[in-house]
DNA sequence: AACGATATCTGACTAAAGTCAGATATATGC
DNA sequence: GCATATATCTGACTTTAGTCAGATATCGTT
């Protein structure tokens, strides 16, 4: 019926008028909404004065002015940054938290009233992931993390999830060769989460072997986060650690059953390389040197 | 890894400065944002003076005076409503409809940038047509449409390729007692389409028959917006539409592998009767007295 | 014709947001 | 130590948005 140009607009449509509410919404603490976006951004944790400006879009002067009104009011407190007396620091007061956690629970409320006006609440939820993540693309970060994080276990858990429904003779962690944590981290080996703001959406592991090569493990990412290229930066950053340790040679099993994984290495570089190892799931082996 | 409100709040701050950035776009044509928005109601079909400021949401001392900037400028003119002369039809001059044009350019440019800068258009379009209409489901209006229309078709079109998806045998609209469009227009019957903002959301036909009673036909729900309670909107539209026909019965088949109709009609007082037709495919079959 | 209701307009305001040119203090490189 | 760059602040503005109390014209009803 409509074309994807105007579904798209229809979205933008719905969102207006939805994110309109919340503004309206915040102006219920007697606060214009410019300071009110300040304070939220001190209490998420930026206290950089020009972070939260650039973050922000404001302009120095009216900044700055904001930034007195909140102290005004006895929420904030600034200090000079420790190396650099020309930077601020913001801070909440204790009066300033407590107003924030108003504004949380605007916020949190907001929220789960529209999840309770919904019953189909986890298709929502997958499509609103989705969409925050296509428009966040550019904020996803990739950062190295410890195997053992809440992150890194989050992640290993969704893959063997996904493994178990996609593997027609399912999939058990404890059959495969399940990489030591300590392979995976510095100076033996890596482990590198994708963030979006605060949602993991990929990992990838670089696990170290006593064998001349290294082996790609454990690459995954998010539903939410496919089709953006997510799986390549994830790769490019695991051989950039693995260069980074010293390896030349890096290998990788995976299995058919994962066509968009095999995809990925055909046209990153990797060439296919017979069996190297007796795990009963894999049936397509690689190597790529470095 | 994050909480369902912590998900909801994710995408409000993706989404947020995505329709930041779509505002500051349209400020690039040299107007304020008020003054663009009412150029857009008008160019988009609204013409009340008071539709608009409804719809904008403003007061009507601001309206008035952004309509008189926008008839300074040359774009909109304004003349008496032919039955009420208190109220004003606005309408675009032939530059007011260039702007509007480079208005819809913007936007039109946008949706498309978004869509070329994702492969997943599909799962991506999806996500939003449900979110759309999850936030806009009290914006959801029934219209009762001619069955030959190009909703209606949509809708039909929509409900015989999901059929053919869910029957294990297929499903071959002409094998079907294929309801006569004319049974479903007045007097003999309806034909309701649910509108969301230009996408149609579902349907359902009330079929006027030779026998004593008539029959509910075609119920639709698009997959973007179930669990919306459509459903039960569209049948009690149907319902209150038979009655205004002096319809007294009302009977209706439908399979059990449309296990989300059949619980619908157990809820609404629907009582389940033995087959009264020969259809091929419905196996379930229902009564209601009005 | 008179009344109250309705739709829009005007004038007089206020608040908020945003702009811009310096001022001030500090950091960095030579 | 000095010139230059950087981060923030201050003062003096403009623009936009929004509010509110009447004014004006018209409508519908009696």
């Amino acid at each position: 019926m409509l074309d994807p140009v105007s579904r798209v607009r229809r979205f933008n449509r719905a969102v207006t008028s939805a994110v309109g509410a919340l503004d309206t919404s915040f102006l219920g603490r007697g606060r214009p909404l410019g300071a009110a976006r300040v304070l939220n951004a001190i209490g998420h944790g930026r206290a950089d004065v020009g972070e939260i400006r650039d973050y922000l879009g404001l302009d120095s002067g009216l900044m700055s002015r904001l930034l007195r009104s909140l102290e005004d009011e006895e929420l904030i407190e600034t200090t000079a940054h420790e190396n650099d007396a020309r930077r601020r620091i913001a801070k909440l007061t204790a009066a300033g938290k407590r107003e924030f956690n108003a504004y949380e629970a605007i916020s949190n409320r907001q929220a789960k009233d529209f999840l309770a006006h919904h019953s189909q609440r986890e298709a929502l939820l997958a499509a609103m992931d989705l969409i925050a993540s296509a428009l966040g693309r550019d904020a996803t970060a990739l950062h190295e993390m410890d195997p053992r994080s809440d992150e890194a276990r989050y992640c290993l858990g969704e893959y063997y999830a996904e493994l178990a429904r996609r593997f027609k003779q399912g999939f058990d962690v404890k059959l495969s060769r399940d990489p030591d944590a300590k392979d995976m981290v510095r100076p033996r080996g890596s482990f590198i989460v994708a963030m979006s703001d605060g949602l993991p959406l990929g990992c990838v592991g670089l696990k170290g072997t006593s064998a001349e090569y290294a082996e790609i493990k454990r690459l995954w990412v998010a539903p939410a986060a496919r089709g953006l290229g997510l799986g390549r930066r994830l790769m490019d950053a695991a051989e950039h650690a693995a260069r980074e340790l010293g390896i030349v040679l890096l290998r990788l099993d995976t299995n058919s059953a994962l066509a968009e994984a095999g995809q990925l290495y055909r046209r990153t570089g990797w060439t296919e390389i017979p069996r190297f190892n007796d795990d009963p799931y894999p049936d397509l082996f690689f190597e790529k040197r470095l």
